[in-house]
This record gives structure tokens, sequence and C-alpha cells, in this order.
DNA sequence: CAGGTATACGAACGATCGGTCATATAGTTT
DNA sequence: AAACTATATGACCGATCGTTCGTATACCTG
């Protein structure tokens, strides 16, 4: 156990919460090491070391929010049953982790992805793996019902596992514009028309 | 008629359009006067002294999307005769808007709406105005296809619209994203479901 | 103990940002 | 003709950006 390890990676943690927090409102481009460095009272210069350059901290950003969406929306949807069920509770947990404003600007991959979705480099291709693979989450899980025969046998997965996702991504997008509880209704009643 | 004016109103249109396609790639934050001087071949401080301030030109350039977007989308769907018929131009002409990339970036509105969701000001302002009015519009379409009888008595009208919309902006998000086609199909078959 | 390593700092760098200002020009008005 | 107005320019401002550097400190390893 290496004490300074120990302790650059807590400040990392710190900053990490920050930047996922100011990036989900001002965009990863908005995110500067500078504010960082006033909100959180250390040098700009440390923070510039512990990732060695924006896109770092931009990636490094990115894999926190991830690591946060797993722990707060898929994670705890992998104790259900696998079928209806696990399926109900993904969109469910993803729609509270929305309302609930994990991150104060909403869903914070909706956020940067619609900032980087038109751009190339790193940061446009980290994203888009999550999204991939959270598509692909939505969309094994739509399978699996099916295999265990709670959808019906002629579904068309991806078609489901799009428009599930269709809803929940308008849900965030619509409620964090207006300030609106409505959208949420509405993507559940769109959910409980596929789900039963 | 007035010369001065004249060539001002055909400057602005030039910084505008620059402007809106920036925008939808980099953000209406990302948009630079100094960018859009260089780009242009004109002058900061002539770009700057034609809109007063950043954020009018932000105001601006918004603007100047809706307009796009009106003339390639809205305007060409209200030429057809009420009911299922028109919702559905409506619909085709901006999954038609999305994929021919009007804006380089997408969706202009989908791009800068994410990106102003969560802030406060006259910028959010604008852009919410916009896309309420927009999911007004989309209900007023689907209320009239109830009207003429060519949708059920019973349907949910503000559901029918959200969902519409949601499977739209899906399609939009995943294809800027991966360059994939497949979305605009997916959001088809969603609207041909309901519209038959 | 000495030597190496990771965190953290303050000062400073060049670049770019939005914005100001004095000025010149082209077109309209009187 | 003169007076006025809108466009457009280039030089310049303070602020902030990401980044670099030298240095101090705490910690682990030999």
């Amino acid at each position: 156990m290496d004490g300074r390890l120990a302790r650059g990676e807590e400040s990392r943690r710190a900053v990490l919460a920050r930047a996922a927090d100011i990036a989900s409102v001002e965009g990863l481009d908005g995110l500067t090491i500078g504010r960082l460095a006033t909100e959180l009272g250390l040098s700009k210069s440390g923070i510039f070391a512990l990732f060695g350059s924006k896109e770092e901290l931009q990636l490094a950003a990115v894999e926190f929010a991830e690591r946060v969406f797993l722990e707060r929306v898929v994670e705890p949807a992998l104790t259900e049953p696998v079928g209806v069920a696990r399926l109900r509770a993904l969109m469910a947990r993803w729609l509270d982790y929305s309302r609930s404003r994990v991150f104060p600007g909403g869903c914070f991959f909706a956020a940067v992805s619609a900032e980087f979705d038109a751009r190339e480099g790193r940061v446009h291709d980290a994203i888009t793996d999550g999204q991939v693979r959270w598509a692909a989450l939505v969309e094994r899980l739509v399978a699996d019902a099916v295999r265990v025969g709670e959808l019906e046998p002629l579904t068309d997965v991806a078609q489901v596992a799009f428009e599930l996702d269709a809803v929940c991504r308008a849900a965030n997008a619509r409620a964090v514009l207006t300030g609106s509880e409505v959208p949420y209704r509405q993507a559940r009643a769109a959910i409980d028309r596929w789900l039963g």
C-alpha cells in the first residue's frame, strides 16, 4: 500500500466527481482546469499534473461517469431475474437516474454524446463506445426476455430496444430542458406498453 | 430600399449560415467570432459589430436555424392534407432533414438543446421556446388526425406525439454518433406502426 | 540513511477569447 | 454640396485558456 498513490487516487476521485457534474451542465469543453482548481481549492498545475492533458481529463471524466452509471443503473438491475423483470428494472433505474439528477445536468451521456457526436478524436470514440455498449445491453436484455418466453417469439429485438432507449432519452431531454416531470410518466407509459 | 441595410443583411446571412453549421458540430459555445472571421475572410470586429455581442450572435444563429427548419421540414409538410398524411409528411421530412445533414452535425436543435438544457439565460430560453413550439406542432397534428377520424378517438394525443418525437430524436442521436443509417429505418418503422 | 517517485504548488508562457475604439468607406438624406 | 448612417477594418485591451517549468513536500525503496 503506497500512501502516495492512495492520496493521488483520492484527489483524482474528487476532481473527477466535480468534473462530471460540471460537464453534465457545461459540456466537456466547458469544463476548464482553472474552474476545477478554484472550486476545489487546488492549484491549476496540480490538477493538470494528475491527468497530463485536458483530453486525458475529459477521458477520465467519461470513465468516471460510466462507473457511476454502472453502479446506479446497470448493476442494481442485474440483480433482478432474467426476463421482463430485469428489463423493466433497467428502464426504471435509468429514468430514476435522470430524474434524481445523479448529474446536475441530467444524463451525463446524453449531454456529452450530443456535444461530441459529430467530432473526431479519442473523446468521441470513448463516448461512442459507451453508447454502443449501452445499446447492446438493452438489446441483450430484450433478447433474454424473448428467450425465456416473456415476450412474443416474433419480437423484433433491435426495434424494441431502440424504442425503449428512445423514450428514455426523450424523457431526459424534455425534462431537463423544461423542468417538467410529465416526460418521465410518458416514458414509463411507453415502457409499460412494451413490457406489460 | 437602402443599399447599406441590404449589404448588412447579406453579411448577416452569410455569417449566420456558417455559424449554424459550426454550432451544430461544436456547439453555440464552441462557436467563436474569430473563427467565423477567418473562415469567411472578414474581420473579427466587423462581425462583432453586426451583432453587438456573442450572446446576440448565438440568438441570431438559433433564429436562423429555426427559419431553415421551418423551410425544410414544417412548411412542406403543411402542404399535405390535414390528418395522418400531414403527420407522416412531417415525420418523414424531419428524418430527411437529419439524414441529409442540412446542418453538418445533424439536427441543430438536438445539439444546442443538449448544450443549453441545464443552463440559464436568454439562449436557453430561446431554444426551449423552439422545442416547446415543435412539440406543440406535433401534438396539434396528432390531434387533427384524431379529429378527422384517421386515428382512433381514444388516442392519447400527447403520448403519441411524445413517442413520435422520441424515435426521431433517438434516430438522429444514434445516426450522427455512429454514422449508421439503421436508426432512421427503425424510426420509420415506429412511425409506420403509429400511423399505419 | 540516501535515492527515487508521486503529489502539489506558484509563476509564467503563448494563444485565443469577447469586447473596445478610432478610423475609413459607401450609401442615404437634406 | 454637407450631414448623417451603417458597414467594415486593424490595433489593442484584460481575462482566461491549456501548458510548461522549477521547486517543495511527503512517501516508499534501497
